[in-house]
DNA sequence: GGGAGATGATTAACATGTTAAGTGAATTCC
DNA sequence: GGAATTCACTTAACATGTTAATCATCTCCC
């Protein structure tokens, strides 16, 4: 797969100082790759299976977490199901307006929205789940479920040190409020 | 109505002889979701530096793949930034307008279409590399170098354990295989 | 009480992900 | 040699990611 040069030589245009550029990363180890193509060859075996039954994986990631409670505020699902509030609200409206979910407002608070499945939801769960399951297995038979749980904490404990890591922020705009 | 229990699916028990639900895995182990969340935690560190660039996620992935060539066909570079080919033409279009890259018809195919970094492109590169760099560097140092190498060499493996796994599709619709 | 500020949720605006369809140029096949 | 097919994008259409702004409560504090 093309191991080019990493030279710069555009057309003839300004031979500059560009010769000292800071030397980067050959981008195959680049980690959010690295993260981004794992995801996407798992993904790439559950989307056929959801889009059978109309679901994207978003949606289907938030019928999956209402599944696992009674009731849940909105802000709460998101940050389980680890989607911005603005993409959760759209996706909630269509959820509620395909009648999968339900939802009605806080009774001490009147900010607050509860969320939760509705049995039709339900019923499209039960018809997911196996498949999914199904596939899981498969992938943790390929993988190995020793090097599966491993990369599981691995992942976790990536995410754990980079938790007070505060965006080394260059050019940054003077926060002179 | 949202009649439901299921306060207690944790993986383990779950045999709930009434429902007959597949019991599902819970939520935070699944591997999809791991790999999101691991990933939004290292790209929470980049954005910031690059949106004070005025450059998104995946423009930054096209300019640093065209750094590491002279030219490149639109399809190669697409596999090699890891965009879909409707994604790309967007992105490209939108470079092209902003002068940072060039680009011209093949010579010997018109279908095909070649792609260069311009110099305005290589100033940004260069203006961002060290800030990158720098962030790069702190991840290594907070995850380690090798626990990093090894994070990698799993996420490969990964990939190439479901390289084959046709899409085990329910309700399949006829495949030719 | 009441106003300033905080908070939860939504909307807006733009960029990308994802699948399907379209367009024009090469290749195949008869 | 030309119709059919394939190929390399490009557009289209819809869903989500991302940041900022808006709106309606709620809380705090005087």
């Amino acid at each position: 797969m093309a191991r080019k040069k990493l030279d710069e030589t555009r057309q003839g245009q300004g031979d500059d100082a560009s010769s000292r550029r800071t030397p980067m990363r050959e981008f195959s180890r680049s980690l959010p790759m690295s993260l981004l193509r794992a995801r996407e060859a798992v993904m790439r075996q559950f989307r056929p299976s959801l889009r059978n039954h109309g679901l994207t994986e978003q949606q289907w990631r938030i019928l999956r977490a209402l599944t696992a409670v009674d009731e849940i505020e909105v802000t709460e699902l998101a940050r389980v199901a680890f989607l911005l509030g603005p993409s959760l609200s759209r996706i909630l409206r269509d959820l509620e307006a395909r009648a999968l979910i339900e939802r009605k407002a806080a009774e001490n608070d009147g900010r607050r929205a509860v969320v939760s499945i509705s049995a039709k939801g339900l019923k499209l769960i039960e018809a997911v789940a196996p498949t999914s399951e199904a596939i899981y297995a498969e992938i943790t038979r390929r993988y190995g479920a020793r090097k599966l749980a491993e990369l599981h904490e691995m992942l976790g404990a990536l995410e754990a040190s980079l938790a007070g890591m505060g965006s080394a922020d260059d050019a940054e705009v003077e926060t002179d409020e």
